[in-house]
DNA sequence: TCCAAAATGATATGATATAACATAATCGGC
DNA sequence: GCCGATTATGTTATATCATATCATTTTGGA
């Protein structure tokens, strides 16, 4: 098993080995074809936002997204990137990170969830889980509260497994 | 079961019909005896902090804490509410509710938790579930793609039960 | 072609959070 | 009690995140 990834989700954390081009590419065609199903218009300028949250898998700020953009765009305003954000939030191409006022890309944009994160203190990356197990556990719990769910928040802070050997063996 | 709470953890979730002060006098002495416990020291600002953050079962901001404080208190700037909510945290008394950047208090502070909590949209109330289910699905999930775990968020967004009758038959 | 709706631009401001340094309170050893 | 070290609080300034509002442009359909 040495050297070769483990697990699917673990991507983001295999210390940008991967060719992370593919990840853009791939980012990009799955929302052109899911927002011409969905007769949703993703512009260029949405495009591109969404290309920028794609830089990496680590979560990024809107005003990171804003200071990329005014590179390539030209100059432009803070409004610009929230609403592009808040497009691609609804068509759940990108997911909102709580705990960093953050955004990162959604690599499973086809199929509507809230989004479940393992985010490394180290080297930033945020790997989407989608366990159902925890979904499962937590709409229980609501229901068994009475609870109306209409959106769940899972974040988990810790050390992804690249960080953790080089912070063991360094 | 009708009319009767169900839910030792739904007290949030009454409607305000419980005693508050209760609540209120039950956290602070409940801080006390903690703090004495671990030589921690709860200064007065600290204590009225964290009355503050028990106004209500809402997480409130921390500049809706600071606006209350310069009435008891005399003006206060942002870093002393920061400062007392920084300790409040580290002592697990309140906890920080990511998704409203708010803070609330914590119920059962003796036991150190991350904290997860069922939060209204129409009330506004958050109530802690500290269920183990999820809390084991989690840690679970994480281990199985070798992620060392240092904190979870867990914060779902809804309709309580009151204000879900409230708005079914209104 | 023209209208209505949607998207973007531009300006201003609100809301949340921290850095940096000064002053004051507290605790332990004497 | 006094003193030095540590911890807590005060104060000013500024960084960071987000939205309200209104003007202009683009788009899609009658």
């Amino acid at each position: 098993m040495r050297g070769t990834a483990r697990h699917r989700d673990l991507l983001p954390f295999d210390g940008k080995r991967h060719d992370h081009d593919l990840c853009v590419e791939k980012a990009l065609r799955e929302a052109e074809r899911l927002c011409a199903r969905r007769g949703a218009r993703l512009t260029k300028l949405r495009k591109k936002v969404l290309a920028l949250v794609w830089t990496s898998h680590s979560p990024v700020g809107a005003y990171d997204v804003l200071g990329r953009l005014s590179q390539k765009h030209g100059r432009a305003a803070p409004p610009t990137v929230y609403r592009a954000l808040e497009f691609l939030l609804e068509q759940g191409l990108v997911h909102r990170i709580e705990s960093l006022n953050a955004f990162v890309g959604c690599p499973e944009p086809s199929e509507r969830h809230s989004g479940q994160f393992l985010i490394c203190r180290d080297c930033g990356a945020a790997a989407e889980m989608d366990d159902r197990a925890i979904d499962r556990a937590i709409s229980a719990r609501a229901a068994a509260c009475g609870f109306a769910v209409e959106g769940k928040t899972v974040e988990v802070r810790g050390l992804c497994p690249a960080c953790r050997s080089a912070t063991a063996a360094p």
